[in-house]
DNA sequence: AAAAAAT
């Protein structure tokens, strides 16, 4: 199995308990600036920005400095990772310090079935990415160990857990070719269908493997029998198959939740995700990625995947690089609209999504830049199965370049050619008790992570049109110590050269072609 | 508060 090459095996334990009992909400503090200004747009004429000297120097950490400079999950080479520390901490049951369990270099060390090194070839996957090299050789030991994962967006998440679910299943027979060996749980109709993709492409040499979707359906007609060897659902439908046998569970080896912080707290989610896996043999393999765990949630991690072994990173590791972060005032929310609409009078670079706040804001914004002869389509939760299956497919063939869509598709969702995302209104979050709005940085982290993917580069955009605004989008900077740069919007001149510039010389390697 | 997810 795993790699001979031991490499130095780190101090398991304590480091994690102390980083995840550290406060890990930048919101409850609000920016300061707190008193009786003027105006937002006079603070932020003010600020002249970047107290964040802290920044630099501030982790020191007992684990394992990263290597150098090593290509992203692709392995083309002149895309680059950052450097930043990831944090590993073993299972007990794998805490011996002589486990060869610590980092693979190439993914031939994982003594793959040839079949599935060659679907690796075949996507141009080169070598493995960071999360790769160190989640690998865990997920795939014997005994399986459950895994809670963490790494930055666009860094092959997926394709980790896909092949350990493709390297465990047993298809020797015609019957176990049909009965679901493996499950994976996703947020979104649209996120479970692009897992399904990728299973499928990954899995192009691997004889007898059959994938199947469990997402709403429009009709009412039903399989009697789910029979294929790997299911990706959302939660309710795969909940109700169980229920009806139509999805039997009992050879299940693997249950992967993808963005599970989001799947685990979201209200009827988190309980769904719960009794799915009451429903599954107790031997299962539990397997938890995504790229933010934040701390309230990690302990329904730690318990829904007990045991697991842990890679996590500092929220300051968790913005991208590549990722370009500005943005611009507008006068009003109205105006929000006409900057909007100034902005793609002089840009027509790649694919861009608009994030908004609401359903029916999506479709409105949709139907005045219709109406004005803009190429636009939205997505929403509140449209159809199908239309929602033709939408995405339609921008991820580049059909259609501008994309409105709320928080459904803030997550998970790689489409390569996107290279600007705009946060029309800045993702928030309402505290119940306080009646607060807070900014949800989880979720601004996840939008502008629709861009800048696989060593890639991109730009985001925050629109701000009031005090309460902008001082969220302070908060999400202070959160994750990182720049978001505010640009002028008197000058349309220089807005358009400065984001030109950077989503200029896009590096934009076509070798990873899961999306298609 | 809005969004998603089951019917």
């Amino acid at each position: 199995m795993a790699s001979e090459q031991a490499a130095e095996v780190p101090k398991t334990g304590n480091s994690l308990e102390d980083r995840i009992s550290q406060p890990d909400d930048a919101t409850s503090g609000a920016p300061q600036a707190s008193n009786t200004s003027t105006s937002w747009a006079d603070e932020v004429a003010s600020s002249t920005q970047n107290d964040d000297a802290g920044a630099a120097n501030k982790t020191q950490d007992t684990s394992i400095p990263q290597t150098d400079g090593a290509p992203s999950a692709l392995g083309g080479t002149d895309l680059h990772e950052p450097e930043y520390n990831v944090n590993v901490k073993l299972s007990d049951l794998q805490a011996d310090p002589n486990n060869p369990l610590f980092s693979i270099k190439t993914f031939e060390e994982l003594g793959l079935e040839p079949a599935i090194l060659r679907g690796l070839t075949m996507m141009n996957f080169r070598k493995p990415s960071k999360i790769q090299e160190r989640a690998l050789p865990l997920l795939l030991n014997n005994p399986p160990t459950n895994m809670i994962g963490q790494s930055q967006s666009g860094t092959g998440k997926t394709a980790a857990f896909v092949l350990n679910i493709l390297s465990r299943l047993d298809l020797s027979t015609p019957e176990m070719q049909k009965s679901p060996q493996a499950l994976v749980l996703a947020p979104s109709r649209e996120l479970a269908r692009q897992i399904v993709g990728v299973i499928q492409v990954m899995g192009s040499f691997v004889e007898g493997l059959v994938v199947g979707t469990a997402v709403p359906a429009d009709t009412h007609s039903r399989p009697s029998r789910l029979e294929c060897s790997v299911v990706v659902g959302t939660p309710g439908t795969v909940m109700d198959q169980i229920k009806k046998r139509i999805f039997l569970t009992q050879r299940l080896k693997v249950l992967v939740l993808d963005e599970a912080d989001n799947m685990l707290d979201l209200q009827g989610m988190g309980d769904q995700c719960i009794r799915v896996k009451q429903l599954l043999p107790k031997t299962v393999q539990v397997v938890l990625f995504s790229a933010t765990f934040p701390t309230h949630v990690h302990r329904y991690a730690s318990k829904f995947a007990p045991g697991a072994n842990e890679i996590t990173l500092e929220h300051e590791d968790l913005t991208v690089e590549g990722i370009k972060q500005l943005y611009l005032d507008c006068e009003s929310d109205e105006d929000k609209y006409n900057v909007l609409v100034k902005l793609y009078g002089l840009l027509t670079i790649g694919s861009s999504i608009i994030f908004v706040k609401t359903r029916q804001s999506a479709q409105e914004i949709e139907k005045r830049m219709t109406a004005e002869g803009h190429t636009v389509v939205s997505l929403t939760g509140g449209v159809e199965g199908s239309k929602r299956d033709d939408t995405i497919d339609k921008f991820r063939s580049g059909e259609a370049k501008v994309l409105i869509t709320t928080n459904v598709l803030a997550r998970g969702i790689d489409v390569s050619t996107v290279s600007m995302v705009i946060n029309y209104d800045i993702p928030e979050l309402h505290d119940p008790t306080s009646r607060q709005r807070k900014a949800d940085c989880q979720t601004y982290l996840h939008r502008i992570g629709r861009t800048g993917r696989f060593g890639r580069v991109g730009v985001s955009i925050s629109f701000v049109a009031n005090r309460e605004e902008w001082q969220m989008l302070m908060a999400i900077q202070d959160f994750f110590k990182t720049d978001i740069t505010r640009i002028d919007t008197r000058d349309w001149d220089e807005v358009e050269e400065i984001i030109k510039k950077t989503i200029k010389n896009p590096r934009s390697h076509a070798n990873y072609s899961q999306e298609q």
